[in-house]
RNA sequence: GGUCGCGUAGCUCAGCUGGAUAGAGCAUCUGCCUUCUAAGCAGACGGUCGAAGGUUCGAAUCCUUCCGCGAUCACCA
């Protein structure tokens, strides 16, 4: 049995003892700092039970707690709350327990808990940009996250290949492009279809306010812009088949993903499966059909099928045109049928967009719910908050966003910069050296992003770099890198002792209390879909161990015990920096 | 206007199912490299937890109202 759960018998029983009641819950919770002891019974809630006085009540039980818990050898008692000591010997025999276990706070995948994660999604007229990583690297964490946490997870994407969007950046390029292609530019792919999106965008309002100049409103100026026409009637060419757009299409589509590709390499995010808009766009009419017949859907006189959720709040919502045509809700409704068609295990999913479309996906869970699917129970929408400049919004079409490998590029650069300055790479080849300064530069943006709760925005300022020193990337980095150091340095096989000295140092305490807390924190950050819960701990962790570093010897160590102790408290705080970061997606360096 | 989210130190953020004097990082200022990597450590400075009520022995945390910011309320995706 556990401490915790010891502790509360037994002071459940310590209780009953004296003052013959029972009481349901003991509130436990770890003692603070500037207080003697590790673990803290709250007394208040007793009172309710017991009458007196909060004090007298702590003692008694403490003494009981001193008598007989075996573990518990101090305690003291400050207002309603009782601080018990914990034994030197139960942290040590608990750390032995664990000490060599590599999967050490990982639950092994459960085979009837599957999870579909998707993230990403993009639209394939432009390349990606801040918002584009946040999405890529909650998702990412997030999957790997439900992974840690016994799930078996399937990771998706549903790529936005077509419609108008696509269209434009088509039409422009046909336009104004005179063939120029990514080889004869030097552009890389992706950004050169974007340059065409931009392009249109240009033309576009150049036509309205032409067509203003002449007398028209705004919005109709906005309606009938002959470069907009041209593009619908572009799209419509599309859905006929039309071999010329079609070609046009799939160049200027692989362009792009070509483009993503590399955008998605350097970023360290990979799919299961992915899904092509193009491909499923028209799905789900069937099963609006099935909806009607079940009465979860009704038909207007139009001939428009909707639902109604005013029952739930909500208002009512179409599914299918009056023309028998698709609309967003149709095609998510038949993707979601798609995917478990596809992968029959999976009893749930994740759909990683922003916040944008809270109600979307709060309208789409419900109406799966009332068709009766049997995953339709486990379906969660990662909502998360924009990423915005100090200017404002990000607009991908006025050109006004962070480019994603541009962003990457500088981190490396900053990275770079940093630690040619501390110089401590000799011996290293200017290829590792390289490998290095990429790595150090993404952990810097990754955890930046990573450590924020998904569901606040976050404001980037491209003026004020990202920080590489404090609660950052790099700082657990250089933690993990030190720790590597010792134990190169280690003069004895690490995993063939076990330390047990008389006493323990309090910082190599602190340090144990932080490892127990690590599988609980994967099981928390997977029910809150929060890799931000994760990175706090790792902080959190890595700042204990900092502060053991600075305070306490190591290898200097005289007694052999001690020594062997302590260097393997810091190769199980290097394993666990290591397993997180893994799930955060990011790498940690031997040396920096 | 309805709905949802957010509001904690100058800035960026933690604070789990209510618990002790609200915590970190950055910035500013002090110390610490002849000893395991100073991208570090130790310390100082900095707060009416948006406001007001309420519930409770106890509220940053729960409830109500209000204020501010954002999103959404498309036969766009």
């Amino acid at each position: 049995m556990d401490l915790p759960s010891k502790l509360t018998e037994s002071v459940q029983r310590g209780v009953a003892k004296h003052y013959h009641v029972d009481v349901p819950t003991v509130e436990l919770q770890p003692t603070r700092k500037d207080f003697e002891g590790d673990i803290t019974v709250v007394i208040f809630p007793m009172l309710r039970y017991i009458k007196g006085n909060p004090v007298e009540i702590g003692t008694k039980i403490g003494e009981y707690l001193q008598e007989h818990v075996a573990e518990i050898y101090k305690y003291n008692v400050v207002k309603g709350f009782l601080n018990l000591v914990v034994s030197d010997a139960y942290y040590l025999h608990w750390f032995d327990t664990i000490r060599t276990d590599e999967n050490y706070g990982l639950v092994p995948a459960d085979s009837k808990n599957v999870l579909m994660v998707e993230y990403s999604s993009p639209n394939t007229n432009k390349p990606l940009h801040l918002g584009h990583i946040r999405n890529n690297l909650l998702g990412y964490s997030v999957a790997e996250i439900l992974k840690a946490s016994g799930h078996k997870v399937y990771k998706s994407q549903i790529v936005n290949d077509r419609g108008i969007h696509i269209c434009k950046s088509m039409l422009a390029w046909q336009k104004f492009g005179n063939g120029e292609t990514p080889e004869s530019s030097g552009i890389k792919s992706d950004h050169l279809v974007g340059k065409y999106y931009v392009a249109f965008d240009k033309a576009y309002k150049k036509e309205i306010t032409q067509l203003e100049a002449q007398g028209k409103s705004r919005s109709t100026a906005e309606k009938e812009a002959p470069i907009l026409l041209e593009a619908q009637e572009m799209l419509r060419k599309w859905e006929a088949g039309d071999e010329e757009v079609v070609r046009l299409w799939k160049k200027m589509n692989g362009w792009v993903y070509t483009g993503f590709n590399t955008t998605y390499t350097n970023l360290g995010v990979d799919f299961d499966k992915l899904y092509y808009e193009s491909d499923t766009y028209l799905l789900g009419k069937d099963i609006v059909e099935d909806g009607l017949k079940k009465g979860v859907f009704f038909r207007k006189a139009d001939g428009s099928v909707w639902i109604d959720l005013s029952e739930e709040g909500l208002d009512e919502k179409i599914v299918l045109r009056a023309d028998g045509t698709a609309v967003y809700m149709t095609q998510d409704i038949g993707t979601a049928i798609q995917r478990v068609a596809d992968f029959p295990d999976i009893n749930g999913m994740v759909y990683t967009v922003g916040n944008e479309q809270d109600y979307h996906f709060k309208v789409l869970f419900l109406i799966l719910k009332k068709l009766g699917f049997h995953w339709a129970g486990q379906l969660y929408h990662l909502s998360y908050g924009m990423v915005d400049l100090p200017s404002g919004k990000m607009k991908s079409r006025e050109g006004t966003v962070v480019d994603a490998d541009d962003l990457i590029e500088s981190m490396s650069k900053t990275a770079k910069e940093i630690s040619i300055a501390q110089g401590k790479l000799d011996g290293y080849s200017e290829e590792e050296k390289q490998k290095l300064y990429k790595m150090v530069g993404l952990a810097a943006l990754k955890y930046f992003i990573l450590k924020v709760d998904p569901k606040k925005r976050i404001l980037f300022d491209p003026e004020e770099s990202v920080d590489f020193q404090g609660n950052t990337g790099p700082f657990i980095q250089y933690t993990y890198a030190r720790i590597q150091s010792i134990l190169r340095k280690a003069d004895f096989n690490v995993s063939q002792v076990k330390g047990k000295p008389g006493a323990l140092h309090e910082k190599e305490k602190e340090l144990i209390k932080s490892l127990q807390n690590f599988p609980e924190t994967v099981l928390l950050a997977a029910e809150n879909y929060s890799p931000a819960l994760l990175a706090n701990y790792i902080f959190e962790l890595v700042k204990e161990f900092n502060s053991f570093y600075q305070q306490v010897t190591i290898l200097g160590e005289a007694d052999i015990e001690k020594k062997q102790l302590r260097v393997q408290l810091s190769k199980k705080v290097g394993e666990v920096i290591k397993s997180s970061f893994k799930i955060l997606g990011i790498e940690v360096p031997e040396r920096m």
